[in-house]
DNA sequence: GGTGGCATGTAACCGGTTACATGATTAT
DNA sequence: ATAATCATGTAACCGGTTACATGCCACC
């Protein structure tokens, strides 16, 4: 299950995820950006128009006009079958130790989206995938911090100490998602 | 003490960190980004040589010409007084609950350049200050979560849950942080 | 004779940021 | 009046990515 580059932006996939929750207008989604911790993708109206007006060429989106509360015309973008299928691959790529090592907010993104396909077992695996990413990533800066021990200075010694203890905490985190997913999942039947 | 925005990208500075720590070719600059976790700063040739003219014109570094292992032409950068200035100056520059919410990686890319300072003093009120925001990087999360309760999906919810866990653990690791750099301090006295 | 490491660069492209522009409605 | 919120967009700029180009040396 090898993982193929998206020729769309996280920005792009993230605005993907966030319409097809909720058909939205592109004020709507920007509101989303500067209100949440999404809020590191842009908000800025010249990064998401464009990369709506991307989303709608490639089919992914399609509009709907209306009128808005002050009387302008709206529109709102509504999530197409092709999107919603291009949206679904790349929630359901494997969760590698590069992608965590070195793009977790895209990776966590992901995660939070998880919702729209309705598969606890494919969270749990998720998870599952990512602790054992988020192991390889800790062995990775322990290894390294030995390897410099001896020629690095304390700040740095002490940087890569925090990058383990952040990954650590990643893992139990984890631990107890999975958890209360399962229980969730018992919850169901 | 307000902060100044820079001029110069956060690239620009941890060339302008690393070049100060020992000078360098460019080439050896990009085997470290290659090869540490600094990895995600770019570390394509097409970023970090632009990037070093940069900080040229600016004065900010001076490259003394040489010859490599291969008998090529190597360009040695190291940093100037200007350059050391401007360097120091960002180290010092205060650690806001901004900047701990929204640049993570730059706050701590600045602490793991602390040694350049010597200034164990400024090092623990960094650690303090990175404690402070960080706390409030908890609640702000944890508030946002209790707002979202009762109309977030699962996954959203777990994610900032994650969220939590690892300020959490960056509160930690600025605690253990401060610790040891206090005991060294007392040991230089 | 080819691969891989040393060493420096350029050019096309792409996407995000900043700042500006527009204009209506509602609240102060 | 005027500020703020709703709502959508454009244009200039900037910086990073990818890919390409060059060339020498050492090793197998």
């Amino acid at each position: 299950m090898p993982n193929e580059k998206p020729d769309i932006s996280t920005l792009g996939f993230s605005l993907l995820g966030l319409i097809k929750m909720q058909p939205s207008t592109g004020y709507d989604l920007r509101k989303i950006f500067k209100e949440t911790p999404m809020a590191h993708y842009s908000s800025s109206p010249g990064a998401i128009y464009p990369a709506l007006k991307n989303l709608q060429t490639r089919g992914l989106i399609r509009c709907k006009s209306g009128v808005g509360k002050t009387g302008r015309d709206t529109q709102t973008y509504i999530c197409t079958g092709a999107g919603t299928k291009k949206l679904f691959r790349w929630l359901r790529s494997d969760v590698t130790t590069e992608s965590v090592y070195r793009e977790l907010d895209v990776v966590l993104l992901r995660f939070s989206y998880l919702d729209l396909l309705d598969d606890l077992d494919w969270s749990v695996e998720y998870l599952k995938q990512f602790q054992g990413a988020a192991r390889e990533c800790c062995k990775r800066v322990d290894e390294l911090r030995q390897s410099m021990a001896s020629i690095q200075p304390m700040h740095g010694q002490l940087a890569l100490s925090n990058g383990e203890k952040v990954f650590e905490a990643h893992l139990k985190w984890a631990e107890s998602a999975t958890a209360s997913i399962k229980k969730n999942q018992r919850k169901r039947q």
